[in-house]
RNA sequence: GGCGGUAUAGCCAAGUGGUAAGGCAGAGGUCUGCAAAACCUUUACCACCGGUUCAAAUCCGGUUACCGCCUCCA
């Protein structure tokens, strides 16, 4: 079974064929890193981090290369505002960004280039675009025509002339065409620059995409990922920069995400209504927010609340009990045999998973079929006697979609053991339960859950867990 | 104006032709010394109007509402 993924050049769901067989190459589209990053940012973070994730488990090696955008106007304002260096401020939000994303569960990137590491390919990129008479250079200026690569417009859907109407000429900005993009600035005064053909300056915006992009991974690459803003014009024109430049196609395969909103606008830093995603994992579980995010289709937008995320919380504690139930029973399973038919099931739900993950990347169904394994634990969890195999297989179907989920299910920080004094009290309700003293078993119930430990009885024993 | 998205139960959310997955919340029941956990049962005129079809949430046409891109933005 192939997987499927829907392609924003297409515009719609295609077989994934990658370019070499058993390899993926995946370029992600990062921060500019001038601040802390808000939900909206972690989403795609997330997403494609699970699609990375899923290609991995379907044995692909995947080259994923996520850029940061170390230099840029943005960078540039609050360094001078801080008084700061441009380097020290990008290095800041850089580490505080893989902080974040890392609290997330995403994996490191393969790679993780740098604008300001990548100035020499940027240059020759440029260099190579005038020569072959797609861009030009006006007074220090770099400027990318267009109108001059045929094509222009495909991924967003436009033909270049209705595009025309919104593009806009800003003051100092020489372009023949409105529609003209910078590859090259001429540094203003003071202003971090680099040496060029062109004089001092630095990048474009949309030049070190290409260039990383073809820097490592190559002229083609399998999967070019980001978010759905990015598609114009960001996206257009890395394919026209890198179409005009390589003659080849640059991209099979875009995904575009969906974004988060507030109240039902988007979560933009220009608007001013997001929420740090710093500040979130503050207040809860990171396991958490990454299941909110995938319990929604990657292309759906997500309305964000405290009240949806609690909402998720609750759903997710329904497979966390049911998978730390399947612990708890391990001590009393036996050798059974003649289990056929639940390892059996178990082994379905893992293909209707998979099934799931290869259309599209359906992580809202994948985790449907998560609750249809919860479901099944808990029913067998209910039989008089358990089987160790059993119990074993349910809890490595657990894992292994969790993890191609990027949820890791460990129990929470000082989980596994209880002090001495707590083991007594234990002892001491089992006693009092067995003659029948429930006044003082309750006392004591009462009392451990005013120290965040739950009791519950079993028929194989008293089971305990933080709440 | 151009291009696109969304509209499914109290809430969230899948579902692209065969009569509505899943979760949360609620109600009733079972189990339990009591709880908890769990299990069982229970809740949908799929925004509206037309059309195509034996059959439509799903396709076609139209309407409404909200959102997005076209300008820095994940």
């Amino acid at each position: 079974m192939s997987i499927k993924i829907y392609n924003s050049l297409t515009r719609e769901k295609n077989d994934f064929v990658p370019i070499e067989e058993g390899k993926v190459r995946m370029y992600v589209c990062g921060p500019t890193v001038y601040n802390y990053i808000h939900i909206g940012n972690a989403r795609p973070a997330i997403v494609f981090d699970t699609v990375r994730r899923y290609l991995e488990y379907k044995g692909f090696d995947v080259n994923y290369v996520l850029n940061f955008t170390d230099v840029d106007d943005k960078i540039i304002r609050t360094a001078n505002e801080s008084g700061e260096e441009v380097s020290s401020i990008a290095n800041k939000y850089i580490q505080a960004y893989l902080e974040d994303v890392g609290a997330l569960g995403v994996k490191k990137a393969t790679h993780n280039p740098r604008v300001m590491e990548t100035m020499e390919d940027i240059i020759a990129f440029i260099d190579d675009l005038i020569e072959k008479g797609f861009a030009y250079e006006v007074d220090g200026d770099v400027y990318f025509k267009p109108r001059a690569f045929d094509g222009y417009g495909k991924l967003s859907h436009q033909s270049i002339d209705e595009l025309r109407s919104g593009a806009r000429i800003q003051i100092g900005e020489k372009k023949d065409d409105p529609l003209d993009f910078a590859l090259w600035k001429q540094a203003k005064e003071g202003e971090i620059s680099w040496s060029s053909p062109w004089g001092k300056g630095r990048p474009g915006w949309h030049i070190e995409c290409s260039a990383m992009a073809k820097k490592y991974l190559g002229d083609t690459i399998d999967i070019h990922a980001g978010g759905q803003d990015l598609t114009f014009p960001h996206h257009e024109n890395e394919i026209a920069q890198s179409e005009a430049k390589n003659e080849k196609t640059f991209a099979n395969y875009w995904m575009h995400n969906g974004y988060i909103n507030i109240n039902n606008e988007k979560m933009s830093k220009s608007l001013g209504n997001f929420v740090l995603t710093r500040e979130l994992l503050e207040r809860h579980n990171p396991k958490v927010i990454r299941f909110f995010m995938l319990s929604v289709h990657y292309r759906n937008p997500i309305n964000f609340t405290e009240e949806l995320l609690e909402n998720a919380e609750n759903s997710f504690d329904r497979i966390k009990t049911a998978y730390f139930n399947l612990e708890h029973r391990k001590a009393s399973s036996l050798n059974l045999v003649d289990q056929k038919d639940w390892l059996e099931k178990i082994h379905r739900f893992k293909k209707q998973f998979e099934a799931e993950m290869d259309d599209d990347f359906n992580t809202a169904n994948a985790i449907s079929v998560l609750f249809e394994l919860t479901k099944e634990t808990n029913v067998y969890l209910q039989l008089d006697q358990t089987s160790i195999e059993v119990i074993n297989a349910f809890q490595k179907a657990f894992s292994t979609m969790l993890e191609v989920l990027g949820i890791e299910m460990t129990e929470d920080k000082e989980a596994k053991l209880l002090d001495e004094e707590i083991e007594e009290l234990i002892e001491e309700r089992n006693e009092a339960r067995k003659n029948r003293n429930f006044a003082r078993a309750d006392e004591i119930r009462d009392m451990l859950k005013d120290r965040g430990i739950i009791l519950e009885d079993t028929p194989q024993g008293v089971r305990w867990k933080r709440g």
